[in-house]
DNA sequence: TATGAATGAGTTTTCATTCAT
DNA sequence: GATGAATGAAAACTCATTCAT
């Protein structure tokens, strides 16, 4: 076998694969757009498949059975929560109290730019009620999520900004609280309260 | 048509309602705790008739579609809240205070003896997103929750108890918008808080 | 409840059974010849389903799966072993030689008028390599047969019309291998070897 | 064109030829397999090419359908059944009862080392109820086996250790029915009867 | 009122086969 | 020659709903 000819299997080989999650990912994307917009109630393969550009056959040829999909939906999910653009703006404020500023204002402007996000985190935390086997990539989310803000917070107090009084690990847990709260109500009571405002208590909270 | 005639007739009227309504009652309890189980992704007519005892067909004959269950599984639902056991404990006090911490302590209770009552309220919540007509029910029920919380918040402003620059209806969401997040938590990180301390925190807002 | 009302009701619980035993049989019935036309490999539900004259959900109905209509078919096969017509000519004989004579005549006469129960037993005996379940009931369609045959060479050889030396449980086992090896030989080569011509070796190994 | 070439060429083509046979075979003593382990009713193309390690395309290079397989198939049991080893013991008996207990024996032995050989047949022999293709050879198949024991029996006859009035060609076709209905039986009822008596009573029937 | 029976329209999944490379 | 990808057609099975009684 010349090198030539090694080469250009090995390079058929990365486009294959290339390809393949490529493939893969367009159809786990599909699943988490009609998640987002039917809720798994009404969430079918076909649809997946339509929506994906493929035929029926070739999903299943991806993803052995529809319950499949989910774990790279979880993924997916995670993936999206990583990638919130840590704006321009908040890049500046490298202090504690900046740090979770910055925070609130990502996850408003990601609930207002990528709703689905939290539509299909709610449709997934409500399905782990049934189904075990989403509760541990739940949890490393809530986990990654506090595990930051409990480091900011010690920081904050360390540094002697916040009070000194403070629990990180429950302000932590308060201020996650707080933000599901508000999103979840803004389901069935948009523009009850500002975000600006949640802001507000929880720097009452961390300071005064 | 004699007097005894009508009256038999009125009275078979009367328990030919009160069947009628007791039929549709276990058929939409069926419904409610499927979804409580199993959510609406699973929820399945002949397992709501199953539970309920009766024949598939009854089902239709009380209620011509599937969805038409759905609008009595919420009233039970605003019911459910409604009867919340008013304990023994809340009884006593009736500062505003005392009336805050009642309403944590009597959800806290609901939520322990009753998730089922959570969990329908989310499955409905999200449902609600694609389905307009659950809104009007799930906005009364927050207004009323609201409603309540901020005529509290304004008698213990009113009474000197509360800080004076508070401003009730902000308050109000702010007190449900920490419980519904709460609740939420609770599902993927089970324990993550005391529900004692998110009384406290709120103590600390409204009266400092 | 009346005595009238009562009847009334047994009485439709019995046409109800009676039809539902209908439906039922009709489908085994139905998957019973599409196996001895086009063998468990061409074996369709919803072939059976046109062939029974309802509709695919109907089977469905009746048997949770198409596994469960082979309990039903093995059944019919027995009942179809059970109800050969112990023809009018045989019972004259009552002598072991006239009982072996007419078994031979009947078996032959069913082949030629209804193949299809060997062509279903075949299937199934080789459906039996993989699929243990069959194999109490075919063991049973065996053990009675040979049991009937042991009796009558035991009968026979009681009375001194067979060889004294004749052990009636290996005799019976050879006839019934006869007939077995029999048919199945005529599957690929009919007309190879005459019934008749069979049966005289048998009587030779019998009597001589 | 050179004559090096051309000799190239050629010793491709025969490299290629022989390469095509080898891909072709074990494609075919996949599928041989395959029938054997789950019938046809379970016969994968799938299966096929996995257990020839090789991809689904690859088997629809070399067969352009799953039917083109089977006489392939057909072939390799004549095969095996050809190549059946004529043992060490039968090879010192020339004598037609020799020539009888030899094959009665060698039988008796490919049963019980490669009972795949009798399944795939039984399977053959059915599905040749619906696909007449399959007649031919299997009637071929029948038509050697009772040739050879024809030709044995006469040579019995003829040197007189046979009883004179032997039909040869119905002593053939007898022998051929005891041993089919043997192993056909053995699938039900495994252990019924000892090959050797069988062989006693064929004895019997030639001698006597 | 109540129900066993029945079904149309789907739902997921399977499978032999084809295509592009 | 060989393969990964893709697919049309069909497979078993499901489910809300209707019908006859």
């Amino acid at each position: 076998m010349s090198e030539t000819y090694r080469e250009q299997k090995e390079y058929g080989n990365r486009t294959r694969t290339a390809h393949r999650d490529k493939r893969r990912h367009s159809l786990v994307l599909a699943t988490y757009q009609l998640i987002a917009e039917k809720g798994f109630e009404q969430l079918r393969t076909r649809d997946v498949a339509a929506r994906a550009g493929v035929n029926i056959a070739t999903l299943h040829y991806y993803f052995a059975s529809k319950e499949d999909l989910i774990p790279g939906v979880v993924d997916h999910l995670l993936h999206e929560f990583s990638t919130v653009p840590t704006s321009l703006l908040t890049m500046n404020d490298t202090t504690p109290l900046g740090q979770i500023r910055a925070m609130f204002l990502t996850t408003h402007h990601s609930f207002q730019e990528k709703p689905e996000i939290f539509i299909v985190l709610s449709e997934l935390v409500l399905r782990s009620l049934r189904d075990a086997s989403l509760r541990p990539a739940l949890q490393r989310l809530d986990c990654g999520w506090h595990g930051y803000l409990q480091h900011v917070v010690m920081d904050g107090v360390y540094q002697g900004v916040f009070r000194a009084d403070l629990d990180p690990e429950d302000m932590a847990t308060k201020v996650i609280i707080l933000i599901k709260g508000f999103l979840f109500h803004q389901i069935t009571s948009p523009g009850a309260i500002d975000f600006q405002q949640l802001l507000n208590d929880v720097e009452h909270l961390l300071l005064s």
